[in-house]
DNA sequence: CGTATCATTGAGCTTAGTCAAAAAGTGTGG
DNA sequence: CCACACTTTTTGACTAAGCTCAATGATACG
């Protein structure tokens, strides 16, 4: 779904939410190989890696947002990763790319390492050694909760786990708040279920007063517990008709 | 689901589909580490690491077939990984593993290889270190087609994409056999679907002349295009009446 | 100040989850 | 070799969650 008929939802991602967040972390990967990196600014909805072209090189978000996904032969769009400063991709077994990489939002910047000379330099520096596998091993975790949120029951409970996620990655610490830098198209894709399930999931956790949302892109969170639970986001009242003025958007 | 009550579906998995499938690859991982290689037979549901304890070892496996799961907070059990003969695992850019590994079947043997041992051993030899960065990188390509499959839209097409994923993964070249190791559950699990569903999938797929069963784990593959389609998967002739007596199972 | 995209909401319909139970295998011990 | 106990697998009935189609608000940009 999602993607169908409207190839790509780009253009207008708008929101104040877009000025990256390179921390102090995203530049913590590929320390040692830093001066054989390429720093590539990237436009919204520029594509960094196009899937079945020669995997040539790797690549480390510094800041910004990317998305990587496939295109399925029915033409929907799966993402398989969103990579936040400090994530690296761009890692395949095969000679080829088996996906493709698109920055998110403007102001994306992504390092680039040619893998050739990458690979070399691993053999001879065990740090740079140790880097790649620390970034592979990252790359690996970061899928297995995609599949754990993705293997949800519910799209409240995916939508749930997907903000709680965003604001541990986006945010410091104790934050509750988190400016998803993303479209809800994005977080479609992502989650693996129609945009209009993403709207009316976020409106019924806003309703439940779990979220709070300032304009369309920036959500708070009231009540993580009840967020991670699920068993809360579960056959409830779907539309307690309480005549509640929720503060705000 | 699945998991909910019965915590664990093991003890009798039965069949004549167990004999492991330890071909010619399932030795090509970590040639340069095999001399510290701790070989270990698994009888059928036996844990090979447990989520929480220290990550110090990596595996490999051998033969027969393993699962790596989580579970979740409400029981419910995710599977993350399947990993057949010559799939590495046990990796964490944490300290502590985040995850745990079953065997499936008896007959599964794994390798076990020492992390602090199997670093040390990278640092200083180019071959290991790029070993467990090619093991990763497949453990990797490995999650995303899962996230693929998970993330379709029926369970026809899921259960469907599964098959062809498994025989692709456990039978040579053009066979257009399998025989399944684990059991449906297992087979839930991984799709994040109800039990049920997986059945009710399976018997679809048969009716429509898609798959044949021998048995109740041996699929035979009747139309590989149109189970990778989808398209024809979708809402089709859901059940046509027609009186045929599929030869056996 | 239009125009395009993004976001939200509604109505109808299909799919899959849940609960319940039967059918088919498998293994064991008498 | 058979009967029993236990799993695994399948099927049915019912319910509810989410997809699709369609339309209406919002918002940003030129």
């Amino acid at each position: 779904m999602t993607t169908k008929e409207s190839p790509v939802h780009e253009a207008n991602a708008g929101g104040p939410a877009h000025q990256a967040h390179a921390r102090g972390r995203a530049l913590g990967k590929f320390k040692n190989l830093d001066f054989l990196a390429t720093i590539m600014p990237c436009h919204r909805g520029q594509e960094i890696c196009s899937q079945g072209r020669p995997a040539e090189m790797w690549y480390c978000v510094r800041s910004g947002a990317a998305r990587r996904y496939v295109i399925r032969l029915d033409g929907r769009r799966q993402i398989v990763d969103l990579l936040l400063p400090g994530d690296c991709f761009g890692f395949t077994p095969d000679a080829d790319y088996d996906f493709a990489v698109e920055a998110v939002t403007d102001q994306t910047v992504v390092a680039g390492y040619p893998r050739r000379r990458a690979e070399m330099l691993a053999d001879s520096d065990p740090r740079v050694s140790r880097e790649i596998r620390q970034a592979a091993f990252e790359a690996l975790s970061r899928l297995q909760s995609q599949l754990l949120i993705v293997g949800r029951i519910t799209a409240l409970e995916k939508v749930g786990s997907f903000i709680l996620e965003m604001t541990v990655r986006l945010s410091r610490a104790g934050s509750t708040q988190v400016a998803l830098p993303m479209s809800r198209y994005d977080i479609a894709d992502y989650l693996a279920v129609s945009v209009e399930t993403v709207s009316r999931s976020l409106t019924d956790l806003k309703r439940r007063g779990l979220i709070r949302l300032s304009g369309t892109r920036t959500v708070e969170i009231m009540d993580r517990e009840a967020l991670e639970d699920g068993e809360t986001l579960t056959h409830l009242p779907p539309a307690c008709n309480m005549a509640r003025h929720h503060g705000t958007a």
